[in-house]
RNA sequence: GGCGGCGUAGCUCAGACGGUAGAGCAGCGGAAUCAUAAUCCGCGGGUCGGGGGUUCAAGUCCCUCCGCCGCUACCA
């Protein structure tokens, strides 16, 4: 049995939970639902992102605390995650104790181990707020090409890139201020100590923990050469501090008010959040996360932040006596039919927005599986194409293999299935090739090639409607003598519905528990698969899905659009 | 500007190691009527963004051009 501890990127306290975060957290959860299924250990931990100026803005503009603002923004967000059956072992924030702790111990060793490096800097200050400006809070003329309201880091116009402080005629987000220049003393990462290490580590080959006989690489091919750019050349120090008034965790030892910066105490969010699970679940967090741990480690995340965690986040772990991460894996972005998504365009829908509007969360799970690979593109989701294959693969070929035996069973068998569920003609024809099906898809499922397990599963599903179709079951029904042979039939097809369940229980986790009920067995675990047994009974078929109606797909957007 | 990714049938996308272009949906023609206007069989349809090169052979490797997108470390 592997063990195996598995993250998606915590979502910011900043934010709500919206489609494109979801398309990682139903990545994740594919995958976490899949191991488990298999047997294996499988925990998946996630936390609220709490801490950073962002929020701490927010809090202020709404009148609230900090505290009080972050708690309410993490239900929220477990609110909104849930309702789409993303199943999380524990869901932390980073604003905990134990994340204190670990973020405090984490760097405390990375002081020890000389890694943490002290200089004075110049940055731009709001003198009316009294505060640091980040360069996103910085406004001003872009000094390439003039032209004007340009954030301080890139211009949008021309594509420039430049520092906050050669932003001409710059004035603070906030205040309208002048910003003035201020020096103050940072503490760094120093990464280029470990440039070496890096770049044996991202480029490296590992065995492969899902069995396979060749090694695979760490890093997906397109990752890795993004990476190729910071690791080509000398790595710069990390700034991992942050001056007052800042929300998060005070720099450890240090007498002056400062904090460590958002994006430190993030990922070590991970280890708190199955700490806290470990409380809860009896499992030992050194074994997970000791220097020599055994245990699998995976992230999940958008290829936005990739060098968070195959650059910095792998040398903080090393330094400070930790294990690495087994596999890092990134995902493209969500477009909205093809474009980016967009307030103003109405395509930047919120969980809710979705849940709300009543379609079902397994239709987009299954449309994200449908095409999710292992690479690194952006993923479309569009809504005309996303009604087609629910109502097509789900409605029309899966669900109907059901709709189409279950009454003959129900009225002429009394909803038992045949003797024969390890042989016969049905058994040959239908459910041997099935089970036949599973290694392929595991690997599928396993190398996240989601949306080619999909096609297979759907395959198998066109099978059994052809071979309904082949042997008319309608007609035998009429014939007082072939009773045997439609009850094999019918039986068959029943069995190969079961199986193909649980092929995608990972996928559309409420679907397989309705079509459990209705089979009357229990959620149809992949380890241990076999088909229904002889005399088994099923109970009365009512539609486990409804066919979904494009308006309700366009209201996603509408909706928005009105409130926007 | 630098670096990277993408560009395959009307649509959404597959295409490890180079070897006569694939799927689903849509369209067209049949069949069937058990099933949620669901199902099955068959058909048409692509200069694989343009151009050049390597090779007996390139969607697949190299160069170049065009288009779209992303990243560029103190936004998270």
């Amino acid at each position: 049995m592997r063990r195996i501890l598995l993250t998606s990127a915590l979502p910011y306290a900043n934010g709500d939970i919206h489609l494109g975060y979801l398309l990682e957290a139903v990545q994740t959860d594919i995958w976490a639902r899949f191991q488990k299924s298999r047997g294996h250990e499988c925990h998946y931990v996630c936390a609220d992102d709490a801490h950073g100026t962002p929020v701490m803005l927010r809090a202020e503009a709404e009148g609230v605390s900090a505290e009080d603002l972050i708690a309410r923004m993490r239900g929220e967000h477990l609110r909104d995650l849930s309702a789409f059956g993303i199943a999380f072992d524990h869901y932390g924030s980073t604003h905990s104790p134990e994340n204190r702790e670990l973020s405090a111990e984490m760097f405390r060793k990375l002081r020890a181990a000389g890694r943490i490096a002290e200089r004075e800097i110049e940055q731009l200050f709001d003198p009316e707020r009294g505060m640091f400006l980040p360069d996103r809070y910085v406004r001003g003329e872009c000094p390439r090409c003039g032209a004007a309201g340009q954030f301080g880091d890139s211009c949008e116009k021309c594509g420039g890139v430049y520092a906050a402080a050669e932003l001409k005629n710059p004035v603070s987000v906030f205040s309208g201020a002048a910003p003035v220049r201020r020096s103050s003393r940072h503490y760094f990462l120093r990464l280029a100590a470990d440039g070496d290490f890096l770049r044996e580590w991202v480029f490296e080959n590992i065995a492969d923990p899902g069995g396979g006989e060749k090694t695979i690489p760490r890093l997906q091919k397109e990752a890795a050469n993004k990476l190729r750019e910071w690791l080509s050349g000398e790595l710069r120090d990390w700034d991992i501090s942050r001056d007052a008034p800042y929300f998060g965790f005070r720099v450890p030892d240090c007498e002056e008010e400062k904090y460590l910066y958002v994006w430190l105490d993030a990922p070590v969010g991970y280890m708190a959040s199955f700490m806290q699970l470990c409380a809860r679940g009896g499992m030992s967090f050194e074994d997970f996360w000791g220097e020599n741990s055994a245990a699998e480690l995976y992230h999940f995340i958008g290829k936005d932040i990739l060098y968070f965690h195959a650059l910095f986040w792998p040398a903080m772990l090393k330094n400070s006596g930790r294990r690495l991460p087994t596999r890092v894996f990134a995902h493209g972005f969500l477009t909205v039919n093809g474009e980016k998504m967009s307030k103003s365009r109405g395509t930047f829908i919120t969980a809710r927005r979705y849940a709300e509007s009543g379609l079902p969360a397994d239709a987009l799970r299954y449309y994200y599986a449908a095409k999710l690979g292992d690479g690194i593109d952006d993923i479309d989701l569009n809504l005309g194409d996303f009604v087609l294959k629910y109502n097509g693969d789900l409605v029309g070929k899966f669900v109907n293999i059901a709709s189409r035996v279950s009454r003959f069973l129900l009225e002429d068998f009394g909803g038992e299935l045949d003797g024969e569920a390890q042989s016969g003609e049905g058994f040959s024809a239908v459910v041997a090739p099935i089970l036949a099906l599973s290694d392929s898809l595991a690997r599928d499922y396993e190398s996240r090639r989601y949306h080619s397990a999909m096609r297979s599963v759907m395959r198998a599903a066109d099978s059994i409607n052809g071979y309904l179709d082949e042997k008319a079951p309608w007609v035998m029904r009429k014939d007082k003598t072939k009773r045997a042979q439609l009850h094999q039939t019918c039986s068959a097809a029943l069995r190969g519905f079961h199986l193909l369940t649980a092929y995608l229980l990972p996928v559309t986790p409420q679907l397989a528990d309705d079509a459990a009920k209705f089979l009357q067995c229990g959620p149809p675990q992949w380890a241990g698969l076999s088909p229904l047994p002889a005399g088994h009974r099923v109970g009365e078929y009512r539609h486990l899905l409804r066919r979904m109606q494009n308006e309700n797909a366009r209201a996603l957007i509408q909706a928005e659009e009105s409130c926007a």
